[in-house]
DNA sequence: CTTTATTTATAAGGCGGCTAACTATCAGGA
DNA sequence: TCCTGATAGTTAGCCGCCTTATAAATAAAG
């Protein structure tokens, strides 16, 4: 339900303390990462307990967000290849939510006449009623719990959390071992 | 690997569009939220890259560092119930990550002559090396993936990361559909 | 028509969580 | 002493979600 994290983060002094044995680590680079870690777990943690409440999972809620008609001209998806590349992950592993989505009576395949390889699909009627349902609750969560965070200090956040998702972006193909290591033989 | 999550974000003018059909959607709180589970994912799946380099995962990972004999006094977990604690997850999950480790030679499970039903988890000289191998350039990468951030960003975002962790852990128990609104019915 | 690319689905596998049940042990009390 | 209850760890079975590799159908281009 959801991932290993730590309960309780090291003290700062700790950090400090560590970065005496490993030069290489900065203390508050690295209590940054752990706070980023941990409240990511959190928030997702709290999200996962409001799904399982109304029988769903975060990657089904997802798949039928993604699906749902927008008014604001934002992106919708139609196609598994096209939910696969909106959600980053494999063509199978969306082939597998559809399956259950569709078993469960959320969502309907129909073969593009067009092209008669892609398949259509659409939430049912079910499915509609049950977002609609589960949405304001949703949102009210969130709301909730970026509740202790002023207006300001809500965009602060986003500021500083894009700059960090745009450099964990441009670390994702490389590799990682810092620069000019080239090899220095920690390939364990 | 990872969690299935929004490549992209939505625009800001298109939640402002949907908070008018779900007028509990505030946008700006929404828009951190994203951003939040964003950056956590695409750290963490800078973090699982470096790791399978070194074929290990973050579980494993976690394990070790928790079983580390650290110098600061911070805390050491010796027995499966202190890592099931430390890390928050099942004694079972527990075992499981330790059998892996234990085959792969990474530790050692010794009985507790005091207490003969606990066991004393180490970790071999094997373990000891490869941590030692691994961890300046695991703290290179975190120091890397702040480096978009200046010092005083970075405690500001370790602050603002601390309310939403608290804000998290308070809503954790409780149930989620807001004030207020003790059976509204939507128990779909 | 043939080749190449694309779309979806399938199969097999792995990781990492969970609960429930079981064994062994410890500790307290009648 | 023996029963009882709590605790530590393992086991068994389950599920969610992810991967790669492969297959089958179709499309598109030469």
């Amino acid at each position: 339900m959801q991932r290993l994290v730590l309960k309780d983060l090291p003290r700062y002094e700790c950090l400090v303390e560590a970065s005496r044995q490993f030069p290489d680590l900065q203390p508050a680079a690295c209590e940054a990462f752990m706070h980023l870690i941990r409240a990511g777990e959190e928030v997702i943690r709290v999200m996962n307990a409001h799904f399982a409440a109304h029988n769903i999972t975060q990657g089904r809620f997802l798949v039928m967000m993604l699906l749902m008609e927008k008014e604001g001209g934002c992106p919708t998806a139609t196609t598994p290849a096209e939910l696969a590349d909106l959600a980053s992950v494999s063509r199978a592993t969306i082939t597998g939510l559809l399956d259950t989505l569709e078993r469960d009576g959320f969502v309907r395949r129909e073969p593009d006449p067009a092209d008669r390889r892609q398949m259509s699909i659409y939430l049912t009627s079910k499915a509609q009623e049950f977002m609609h349902g589960i949405l304001p609750g949703h949102f009210r969560l969130i709301t909730q719990l970026m509740g202790n965070l002023s207006s300001g200090e809500q965009q602060t956040l986003s500021r500083l959390l894009t700059k960090v998702s745009m450099q964990a972006l441009s670390l994702a193909p490389g590799e990682t071992d810092g620069p000019a290591v080239s090899g220095s033989g920690e390939t364990v």
